[in-house]
DNA sequence: TAAAATTTCTTCCAAAATCAATCAAAAGCT
DNA sequence: AGCTTTTGATTGATTTTGGAAGAAATTTTA
């Protein structure tokens, strides 16, 4: 059985029961699991399936919001952590942002205090805190699908009439050199802008995003307080330029 | 039996029945007791469902929204055949203003152009829009905790940099002598308008709003076309001040 | 109301299944 | 034949699974 004529038996399958265990396909194309296994491989790193132990799923574009439910459960102890002590942070009175992403969203079970007010560009953020009577306001603009935040230019503009206590950023790299990063420019002039309209900001992020670098620039890294949730490598050299709490219980 | 396909079958029953044993789930799936509570905790983690004691829930705030969900019982299928005929109006390349409440949500469904943005202040709609990878736009502003809805001076802001082929707007109340009329007065402003800034306005209405007036005007009657489901008694009077468009199937 | 009985829950472990990596044989090509 | 690509088998590592023991919660009984 040639290499496409597999591929194109597998894609039928998933896209009339949506799963497939290895075995199936072993039986039905007559070739060993190895092969079976590069195909999927394969037909995974071309975006057509979605790997699963012990089978392959079909990518599912809408239907589930996979992209980002599935992102949460990276490190989500770690998350958790971070996301329990920078809730801490709020003070009864305080107007904070909140930026759009999966640790911030975190915070949001844990935040207690009443008399606040929270901007966010996050729309599942704006759920979780109308189910927990907080005042939330949310930024207008153009909707990102994947990852439900709001962004563009009309996001920044409706930001820019707010002044913050304290703001709360995730990002995608943190660098002794080029600082905080992110790979979508429209998401890092955002977070930039929280950060410059805050009494004070912090930086959420665990571990695996220290050393790396994403596409652009949010900012310098002395301009936000990270809070992190173990002693990296570098930590002294990360220390000369800016304030880091590591969180550990 | 794979994970992921155990996943989507507990999911596929909470849907349906709101709640689960996990004997049943464990007979169901034909695995074991341990499994099952380990998918629960997984399910758990990323926000899908709620465990509770000898099983599970499904999340609340996501498919419930009771207040939601039970306005939307009321009259649903003359909303839905209301809701069928204004999304038939909808044009490629349109822009278009989608007021938020239970009628103009349903028009989201019925929705088949690709190429037109939606500008809306209903949160839930975005979720609805951004699924049908439709270009959807959230006002900015406050979030109004029963609706889900942005509502505001910060929202009227918003939207008066916008224009619109046509806007869909829903209502309380529609009075020959009193017009349009709801009860918040935050949001009549916003609806009043999202009619002015259109180049043809729809009022979406079914037969119990007609004779009704609520707190707060939104605007004459001659300024929209009332989409209703059946021939209200005064029909012709209303006729002589605006244009009705009766949709019987 | 308190104790007892039952059910459900969490934690842990060892067995089973699945996985990625590797390599030699087989097949295809020039 | 000489070379590259594909295949199938094997290995040890990783993940998933089911069961058992004790804790916690709920229901029943006294």
């Amino acid at each position: 059985m040639l290499t496409e004529e597999r591929h194109q038996i597998i894609l039928k399958i998933l896209r009339n029961k949506g799963i497939v265990k290895i075995n199936e396909l072993v039986k039905l194309t007559n070739t060993s699991e190895s092969t079976i296994r590069r195909d999927l491989t394969y037909l995974e790193r071309i975006h057509e399936v979605k790997r699963i132990h012990g089978g392959a799923a079909l990518i599912k574009g809408r239907l589930n919001e996979p992209s980002y439910k599935e992102k949460q459960v990276q490190n989500i102890d770690e998350k958790s952590k971070i996301a329990k002590y920078a809730s801490n942070l709020v003070e009864d009175g305080d107007c904070i942002y909140l930026d759009a992403g999966t640790t911030t969203f975190e915070m949001i079970k844990y935040i207690d205090k009443e008399n606040i007010v929270v901007v966010t560009n996050g729309l599942k953020h704006i759920d979780a805190l109308v189910e927990k009577d907080i005042n939330a306001y949310i930024l207008g603009g153009k909707v990102k699908g994947r990852t439900k935040a709001v962004i563009g230019t009309d996001a920044l503009k409706n930001l820019e009439k707010f002044r913050f206590d304290k703001s709360f950023i995730g990002t995608n790299g943190i660098h002794l050199e080029y600082g905080f990063t992110t790979p979508d420019s429209e998401e890092a002039i955002l977070k930039e802008n929280a950060i410059k309209l805050s009494r004070e900001a912090y930086v959420l992020a665990d571990e695996s995003k220290f050393g790396e670098v994403a596409f652009v620039k949010i900012s310098d890294l002395n301009r936000a307080v990270i809070i992190t949730n173990s002693k990296i490598e570098d930590y002294e050299s990360y220390l000369q330029r800016t304030r880091i709490k590591v969180v550990t219980e």
